[in-house]
DNA sequence: AGCCTTTCGTTGAATCTTCAACAACACCCC
DNA sequence: GGGGTGTTGTTGAAGATTCAACGAAAGGCT
């Protein structure tokens, strides 16, 4: 049987997602200026400094980094040329593979990054957690990891 | 008593927090990469068009319009413009105030969002609704409507 | 009326992101 | 070992968004 008619999202549906779409947008908004008004950093920025601060060694490869915040190759590349502008991390070549490039946090950027965690992690609890049910925010978790297992097996054009 | 030292993400909100970070940025990409693809619209336009549909004479103050996407006003007036070089909505000054300019969908402008609407409505079931639970999707709900208030509540910069 | 403050929408420059093209290298398979 | 193919990361230009400044009009107050 093909579906020909749309389907449209019923009503609870349709509130949900649009108070999905503003939220999200003014969250974001929120947390990126705090960051840049007391840090100097965009949310994208500090994302990717909290992921080097994890990795071994702090470093890790560019396309690895890449996926990690689910970010263009092309976006990083950029992100990390501002970064080590700002001294917050060093490039250096891959032994193993002479294409890759390891991005590191330097001493530097560890000491942005953590000074600017509790203050990020307040703003997380105070517009977000702190509304929020422990329940339902579990729930937006299940939600978006099945969204990002979907979109990231799928992430190409698809075949339809 | 003063909270001094930082209360860090426990493991579920932790990960909770990193799936919807990542799960909305795949997400908001895969929605606006199908809009430009199909119909040459990204997801910010998509949205003036069907705010602008659902509005009494498919027309709106740009304040209001700015309000309901969450959106700077500069940002609005810049995508405004993109959408009247397209054709797809036209701008008339305001009767009752002379400051205002109102934003008003064209012929060509409904039509090009009543195209679109299927394909984008099918992408938010194929990407999100139809891999969550019910349950979950409006808690999703319910916390981001709790965002949005909060959020809205409390705009410019914290009078801590 | 006159002044002060706020709101409205726009502007152009700065910043950030996307996009298309590319060089360098790895991998595979023959 | 020599193609062919795919991957890695960068580049610069084009596109979108933010930011600061602004002119114009409204609203309040005396």
């Amino acid at each position: 049987m093909s579906e020909r008619a749309p389907r449209w999202l019923n009503r609870s549906q349709q509130h949900s997602w649009r108070a999905y779409l503003v939220g999200t947008t003014l969250l974001m908004d929120r947390l990126d200026r705090d960051l840049r008004d007391k840090h100097d950093l965009s949310l994208p920025e500090y994302e990717i400094l909290v992921r080097l601060s994890e990795a071994e060694g702090h470093r890790m490869r560019m396309a690895v980094l890449a996926d990690s915040v689910s970010h263009s190759r092309s976006r990083v590349t950029h992100t990390i040329s501002r970064l080590e502008r700002a001294g917050l991390v060093s490039r250096s070549s891959c032994a193993s593979d002479r294409r890759g490039v390891e991005a590191c946090l330097t001493d530097a950027g560890m000491a942005a990054m953590e000074r600017a965690a509790p203050d990020h992690v307040r703003g997380v609890r105070e517009y977000l957690l702190d509304l929020a049910d422990d329940e339902d925010f579990a729930a937006v978790g299940r939600v978006f990891d099945a969204v990002a297992d979907r979109l990231v097996e799928n992430p190409a054009v698809d075949i339809r």
